[in-house]
Formats: structure tokens, C-alpha cells, sequence
RNA sequence: GCGGGUGUGGCGGAAUUGGCAGACGCGCUAGACUUAGGAUCUAGUGUCUUCGGACGUGGGGGUUCAACUCCCUCCACCCGCACCA
């Protein structure tokens, strides 16, 4: 008989929750573990069978963490905010609000349904008031220190969406969400000033157990460069402009300069007989979408503008030509070009026929640019030099000589932090008619989003909340006028601190208690997709400094451990999709087989971060295990089996305390698939033994507890215990019961395994060997050779070097 | 192009101070039980083989008594970035 998972399963889940077994003692005084998860979007289209993985993986490890005697925190929320409700309001006219919450109440059951063991009474959503004061206090604070700013910024604006996107969320120049085209507009925007933390970001990131990748990509995008920047004098004008170079060594090299077609000075200097041409390709260039200039981009194009540079270091007349190869948004929008020595300019040079000088030796400038180290010519007091030696020396003679500067400079810009959206949160920002701006004051927050029954974008770029009387605001003492910045918060917002207030959700004077801060940060595990390696880690991460500088959280970084969870793919190999139609939809996995099996097949498949197919057969094989632990411990008629004995039997010692061991060291590697095989390797031997020892099956139930908790309970149950298995001591092995007294030794001759013996444990390297060349087998195959050289590796292997 | 990663049976995957390649699961084969089995149990299952053995971890080369593991080189695929000066 096997067992009824859809009894079982309702049965513990709603005694966890009756009993809050996994509430969390916020000042206990036990050693404490964070265990956290990304919290969801709650869609409209529930629960994938990815959530649950990572969801796995950190309930393992905290209730064995739980076990082994820790006070765990393992909470939950939803990130709620964010386009796709907004969305679907538009669409269907309803609310965000009631629609978000009926997508949570689905979430939350069939979350409930996997029988994670969350402490619900920590809950947090990030659209609810009491939750978004915190969101909103921490930009006033960022506003007070000078870090949200609003700047004129040429944009992303999507006409389809009606809002202005960020970077990132375009792709290929069409919006992430829907793929409509998006265009560049200025606008006056909200940024938050995270390029004022680049360099902590990037240092504290040897401070943190993250994967390499993931480190390295929040480094590239960081993009630090050292370099220097350098001032050229325009012949004939007043005005000079500055440009930004890693390579200021090849300063002698530079035969041109370029600037991004959207630098300021590119109308002041154009002399009239390149008036038109430049006018011409500025026209150009500015009706082509962003995709358009990537696409265009294999061939460089650009125009000369008729004006010359002043090379400071040797005087020399350098054309100033526009290209867009050139981005405004990096450095200064202006370049030197040494073409001898970078790839872009002798492109460029190559087309336009301009001067290449080579300056460092070791290339054929004539051929390539050669980019790599050499000796410096042709560069004046730099000659004979190797490079770095030339980039300190060149610096030093721009600084003493007024003319540049050592300079760092980074890919990352500002966060634009500004949404023309409604369902976000309102940016607590009042404009009085005076001209002034000042934050809502924290005894007005939270600032409530306005319940509105249009939310149709404006069109013009101002959020649906311009429409709301909620906009106009007078000062109760002065009487002035005012309007409420109608703006919101971009999605990642609330996702940038969420995992502080788990900590102390309820609290209303404060975004959570600095003693309880204290206690449980940073966090010892976060559990979540790939997808977030960058953008919501990075902001997080940038929030997280801002609010230990101003001393709310006691770390410098929130995520001390970090690991990505792979993708689940669908039976084909490919990504499940609706239009693929080979989407699994969990609710039917816990019909059909249960939420432990569910739990347990997706431990099973791979390496936690490893992309594998979903397999049919493979989630079948998982329940026949289920089955096989059960049939094992429990009879026909629902009782313990007699096979279960309080003697030891020693058949089963080394491979229990083995289990215990690999068990309990895979989990917490979180290498869930080689600890559940070898529990399966258990199993199999407990089949074959003619009586199980009580002790090894308790700790056996306790072992498969964090990963099938639910048949662990009815087990644990059914063995006569009255308790929940959740905090029932961890089982320890004892090292001894893991070797053998006799080893099986291999014995090679030249690399090859020519026989295998059993030898007691303690026998000595040279009885090894002695027994080995006396075998017969062995020394049948040595007659006629010489014995060269033989290699004893105690209680492994004998290799014979014999020809 | 740059950065990171991966490559092992029919399939998912094990195996790292270099020391028995293929644990465990799936699938498959045979047998047992059975009216029946897409249930369960038992045994087998890398390839080739003249049954001695030979070969085998993407290809080629190297170091070593010994290489999935270390070094060189090439190939394929995946992820991220992409004119970042």
C-alpha cells in the first residue's frame, strides 16, 4: 500500500499553520540563520514549477538548520508593484490593487501547498501602505543627502506604454515587457546617484561568498577604467574640450579627434564651409531608433566639422570630425583618436584616410592597430618607456602642466528611478508654485496612492496620478500652493530592502528595530534566478550602503551568500511557454503526485544551478522512492514494520553513518541531488537487510524531513512520536563506523587494474606490497618482466612498473 | 569581439590534495509473483571482443608510475556585455 499524499499533505500543513511551528523567536537566544528567498511577482499566472526550486533549496536548509539547533528566519512576501497589473487594469479596466491581491491569495496557496515552512506571520507586500512608508521614507533620505536628484535626461520613452523606461528593461531598442519600440526624448526625471557608491560596490564585492560570474558581471557593468583626462585647445576658438582616455601613453600617437553627435560644442565649432554637411548627418543620425545605430554600426560613419584641435603635448593640428562610434553618455562624449593603437579608431582612420602614427612598438601599425605592450617612439620625453611606465609618466606631465588629469570613469550612469506609471509607489515629493520642491515630511507618510477609476497614461509622459485631485496640495501654515510630483517608483523599489522589514514587519515608528537589525543581518543564504544577477542585487546592494551610512542597518552588505538556481526547461530542452504549450503547471503535480514528490524531483534532477528538461518519468521515479520509504517503515495495515528492532544491525552501521555524513554536508553545500542519492543508497540497503535498526530509521525520517516534510511528519508520526519532527535533533555520524577494518585494494600493473584484495586497514606499506607481487594472479602476469618501480598508496592501490 | 561557464553511457547526472570512470535515478533486457500489469520484487545493462582482453570522459598533443581531474592547442554549445575610448 502506499501512502495517501493528499491526506497527509493537507493534514501537516494545517497543523504548521495552527500551531505556527516555524514562527521565529525575533531575540532568541539561539544562534541565528537567515534563509531567504527572492520574493515573487505575483502574476496572473501563478506559480511555475521554477519557483518551487529555489524555494526548495532554501526550506532544506532551514529546517535543518532549525535541527541543528539554530533559530532560523525563513520568510515571504510579494513583490507586488509593477507593469503587468497596471496592465491588465488598462486592458480590462478593474484594479491593480483587487487584481494584485487575488493574484497573492493564489500565490500564497499554492506556495502553502509545497509545505515551505514560512513564518506567515512575517508576510510582506510591497503595495501595501504600511509597508511602502519605508520605501518612500528611505528616498526622502536619499533626497536629504543629495542622492535623488532630477536631471533633464534624454530618455527612453515607449509611446505604446506611455513611460519612460529604464536601460535595462530595453532590449534591442523595444521594450522588455511587450516589445514595442522605444525612442529617445528628453525629460526631466528623477535619478538616484548610485555612481557616487561605484567604486564600494565594486570593492566590497571581495567581501561576499557570491558566484564568480555574477561578480564579474555586476564588475563589467560597474565598468571601472582608469585613465586620465585630457584638455585640447580648439585653433581659433576660446573654448576648449576635455576627453577621457585609458591610454593617455599614446597621446603623441593621436592624429584626430572625435566627438559624439550630440556633444554641446559640435554647432559652435563647425565652420561654414561644413555647415551643411554636419547638419546633414546630425539629421541623419537622429532619426535612427538606437537599434538602428547598433545595427548601423559595422560600418563607422562621421562627418569632419572643418575645425582643429591643438595636441598639447607637441602642438600639432588634430581635425576634429562628429561620428557616432563616439556615445555621449560615456566619459566626456569626446575622444582623442590614436589610430595606430586602437581598433575603432584605424577603422575609422582607414575609411577617412587620416594619419596613423605609430607610437608603441610590437604591432604593424600598418596592417592593425596593435593595442598591446611595447616600447614607446615617436612619442618625444616618453621614448624608450614601456607602456605603463609612459601612461604615469604622461599624467604627471598633464598635471604639471595644467593640461589633464588622472581620472576614473564608469560604465555605470545614474539610476533612473522616475515611472509615468500608477501602480507604484508615489514619490513623496511636493513642487510649490514658488518654484521650490520639498519631500512630504515622515509624519505624512505613507503618501497613499489615490484610488482612481481611470488610469489611462496621459500620453504626454505625466503618470495617470496628473488626473487625480490627489495632485494639489496647499501648506496648511503659508497657504501655498502646491503639486504632488505625480511620478512613481520603478518595480525594483521595493525589492531593494524587503528582507529588512521580515525582520521586524509589524513595526510602525521605525523601517525595522536596529537591535533586531542587529541580530539577523546580513542574510546567510539568498536563494533566486540569474536573471536578477545585476540590476535588482546591484540596487539592493547600493540602498543597503546608503542605509548603513546613515546607521539603520549595522552591514555593509546585505547578501553574504548568494547562489543562482538553474533553469527549468521543458521535456523538449527547450524554455516552457504558453505558445509552447509544454508549460508544467505545479497545482497538477500536487494532485497527481504531491507537493514532497514535487519537492523532491526537482532536488533530484541536477545540480541545484544546472538548467534541466522536466521529466515525466524522472518525477514518477522520485514518488517510487516516497513509496519505497514508506512500504519499508510501514506495513500493510498502516503500522510500523516489524523489521524495525532496537538492536543495531551492523550491516547497516557504515552505510548509515556514511549517509548521515554525506547527507548532512551535501545540504549544506546545498548539493541536494548527490545527498538525496546517497539516501537512496540507504534505502536499498535497508531492503536488503533482514532487520533495521530503530535508531538509524528515526534519523533516516529526519534526513529525508527537510526535502519531503510532509511524510517525514506522518512517519515521524506513525513511529509513536507526538511532536513535529521540525526541531527534533539533527542526526550526527560517528567517524569511526566509517571504515571498514578490511579495504579492498586495487592492484595496477602500469596504470592498469590487474586485481583487487582485501587487506586489513592497518597493514603497512611494505607487507602491501609484499602481498601484492605474491599474488598469484598478479605474478603470473609479471612473469618474464622486470619490476621497475612500485608505487603503494595505503589502503588504495598498488601500481607495479613492470616490462 | 570581450568576460564567464559547460562538454562523461540511450537520458538526467556522480566521481577534484591526480589513485577502481559511470554512484544514484530514468530508460531498457531477463526472471519471479500474477487472471492481468504502465504495480512490486530479483538480476543485468559504457563500447567492441577471437572471451585472453582491448578501447572509452568533445578532438589533438603533453606532464606523470597513474589524468574526467594538471598544462598547451583546437572545436562545439550556453549565459552575460557589446563601438564604454
Amino acid at each position: 500500500m502506499s501512502f495517501n499524499h493528499r491526506e497527509i499533505e493537507k493534514k501537516w500543513q494545517e497543523y504548521w499553520l495552527e500551531k505556527k511551528t516555524f514562527k521565529t523567536n525575533t531575540f532568541s537566544e539561539k544562534e541565528k540563520v537567515y534563509a531567504l528567498d527572492m520574493f515573487p511577482y505575483p502574476s496572473g499566472a501563478g506559480l511555475h514549477v521554477g519557483h518551487p526550486e529555489g524555494y526548495t533549496a532554501t526550506d532544506i536548509f532551514s529546517r535543518m538548520k532549525r535541527m541543528q539547533g539554530y533559530e532560523v528566519l525563513h520568510p515571504m512576501g510579494w513583490d507586488a508593484f509593477g507593469l503587468p497589473a497596471e496592465q491588465y487594469a488598462l486592458d480590462t479596466g478593474n484594479s491593480p490593487k483587487e487584481f494584485t491581491a487575488k493574484n497573492i491569495a493564489t500565490f500564497k496557496r499554492q506556495i502553502q501547498e509545497l509545505g515551505f515552512s514560512y513564518d506567515w506571520d512575517r508576510e510582506i507586500n510591497t503595495t501595501d501602505p504600511n509597508y511602502y512608508k519605508w520605501t518612500q521614507w528611505i528616498f526622502t533620505k536619499l533626497y536629504e543627502k543629495g542622492l535623488a536628484y532630477m536631471d533633464e535626461v534624454a530618455v527612453n520613452w515607449c509611446p505604446a506604454l506611455g513611460t519612460v523606461l529604464a536601460n535595462e528593461e530595453v532590449i534591442d531598442g523595444k521594450s522588455e515587457r511587450g516589445g514595442h519600440p522605444v525612442v529617445r526624448k528628453p525629460m526631466k526625471q528623477w535619478m538616484l546617484k548610485i555612481t557616487a557608491y561605484a567604486d564600494r560596490l565594486l570593492e566590497d564585492l571581495e567581501d561576499v561568498d557570491w558566484p564568480e560570474s555574477i561578480k564579474d558581471m555586476q564588475r563589467n557593468w560597474i565598468g571601472r577604467s582608469e585613465g586620465a583626462e585630457v584638455t585640447f585647445k580648439i585653433d581659433g576658438f576660446e573654448e576648449s574640450f576635455t576627453v577621457f582616455t585609458t591610454r593617455p601613453d599614446t597621446l603623441f600617437g593621436a592624429t584626430y579627434a572625435v566627438l559624439a553627435p550630440e556633444h554641446p560644442f559640435v554647432e559652435k565649432i563647425v565652420t561654414n564651409d561644413h555647415k551643411e554637411e554636419v547638419e546633414g548627418y546630425l539629421n541623419k543620425i537622429q532619426t535612427k531608433s538606437d537599434l538602428e545605430r547598433t545595427d548601423l554600426a559595422k560600418e563607422k560613419t562621421g562627418v569632419f566639422t572643418g575645425a582643429y584641435a591643438i595636441n598639447p603635448v607637441n602642438g600639432e593640428k588634430m581635425p576634429i570630425w562628429i561620428a557616432d562610434y563616439v556615445l555621449m553618455s560615456y566619459g566626456t562624449g569626446a575622444i582623442m583618436a590614436v589610430p595606430a593603437h586602437d581598433e575603432r579608431d584605424f577603422e575609422f582612420a582607414r575609411k577617412f584616410e587620416l594619419p596613423i602614427t605609430e607610437v608603441v612598438t610590437g604591432g604593424d601599425v600598418s596592417k592593425e592597430a596593435y593595442t598591446g605592450d611595447g616600447v614607446l617612439v615617436n612619442s618625444g620625453f616618453l621614448n624608450g618607456l614601456n607602456k605603463n611606465a609612459a601612461i604615469s609618466k604622461m599624467i604627471e606631465w598633464l598635471e604639471e602642466n595644467n593640461n589633464g588629469s588622472r581620472k576614473i570613469t564608469y560604465r555605470l550612469r545614474d539610476w533612473l528611478f522616475s515611472r509615468q506609471r500608477y501602480w507604484g509607489e508615489p514619490i513623496p515629493i511636493i513642487h510649490w508654485e514658488d518654484g521650490t520642491m520639498t519631500a512630504v515630511p515622515e509624519t505624512d507618510l505613507p503618501l497613499e496612492l489615490p484610488t482612481m477609476t481611470e488610469i489611462k497614461p496621459s500620453g504626454t509622459g505625466e503618470s495617470p496620478l496628473a488626473n487625480s485631485d490627489w495632485v494639489n496640495v496647499v501648506d496648511p501654515e503659508t497657504g501655498m500652493k502646491g503639486r504632488r510630483e505625480t511620478n512613481t517608483m520603478p518595480q525594483w523599489a521595493g525589492s531593494c530592502w524587503y528582507f529588512l522589514r521580515y525582520i521586524d514587519p509589524d513595526n510602525p515608528n521605525q523601517l525595522a528595530d536596529p537591535k533586531a537589525l542587529q541580530e539577523w543581518l546580513p542574510i546567510d543564504i539568498y536563494i533566486g534566478g540569474a536573471e536578477h544577477a545585476v540590476l535588482h542585487l546591484l540596487y539592493a546592494r547600493f540602498w543597503h550602503k546608503f542605509l548603513f551610512d546613515i546607521g539603520v542597518v549595522p552591514t555593509k552588505e546585505p547578501f553574504m551568500k548568494l547562489f543562482n538556481q538553474g533553469m527549468i526547461l521543458g521535456e523538449g530542452n527547450e524554455k516552457m511557454s504558453k505558445s509552447k504549450g509544454n508549460v508544467v503547471n505545479p497545482d497538477d503535480i500536487v494532485v497527481s503526485h504531491g507537493a514532497d514528490t514535487l519537492r523532491l524531483y526537482e532536488m533530484f534532477m541536477g545540480p541545484l544551478d544546472a538548467a534541466v528538461a522536466w521529466s515525466t518519468n524522472g518525477l514518477d521515479g522520485a514518488r517510487r522512492f516516497l513509496d519505497r520509504i514508506w512500504r519499508l517503515m510501514i506495513t500493510e495495515d498502516g503500522k510500523p514494520s516489524e523489521k524495525i528492532s532496537d538492536k543495531i544491525n551492523p550491516t547497516l552501521e557504515k552505510v548509515y553513518h556514511e549517509t548521515v555524513k554525506k547527507v548532512t554536508e551535501d545540504f549544506e553545500n546545498l548539493h541536494f541531488n548527490t545527498g538525496i542519492s546517497q539516501m537512496m543508497v540507504f534505502i536499498n540497503e535497508g531492503y536488503k537487510a533482514e532487520y533495521l535498526t530503530k535508531e538509524y530509521v528515526e534519523g533516516f525520517i529526519k534526513m529525508i524531513s527537510p526535502v519531503a516534510p510532509h511524510i517525514a511528519e506522518e512517519l515521524w508520526s506513525r513511529l509513536g512520536h507526538s511532536e513535529t519532527i521540525s526541531y527534533e535533533p539533527w542526526p550526527i555520524y560517528d567517524e569511526t563506523k566509517l571504515v571498514d577494518k578490511e579495504v579492498e585494494i586495487v592492484i595496477q600493473i602500469m596504470g592498469k587494474v590487474r586485481n583487487k584484495l582485501k587487506v586489513s586497514k592497518d597493514i603497512s606499506k611494505e607487507e602491501l606490497e609484499k602481498i601484492a607481487l605474491e599474488d598469484d594472479k598478479i605474478s603470473d602476469l609479471l612473469e618474464g618482466k622486470t619490476v621497475r618501480k612500485v608505487i603503494v598508496v595505503q589502503g588504495k592501490l598498488v601500481n607495479i612498473v613492470a616490462n
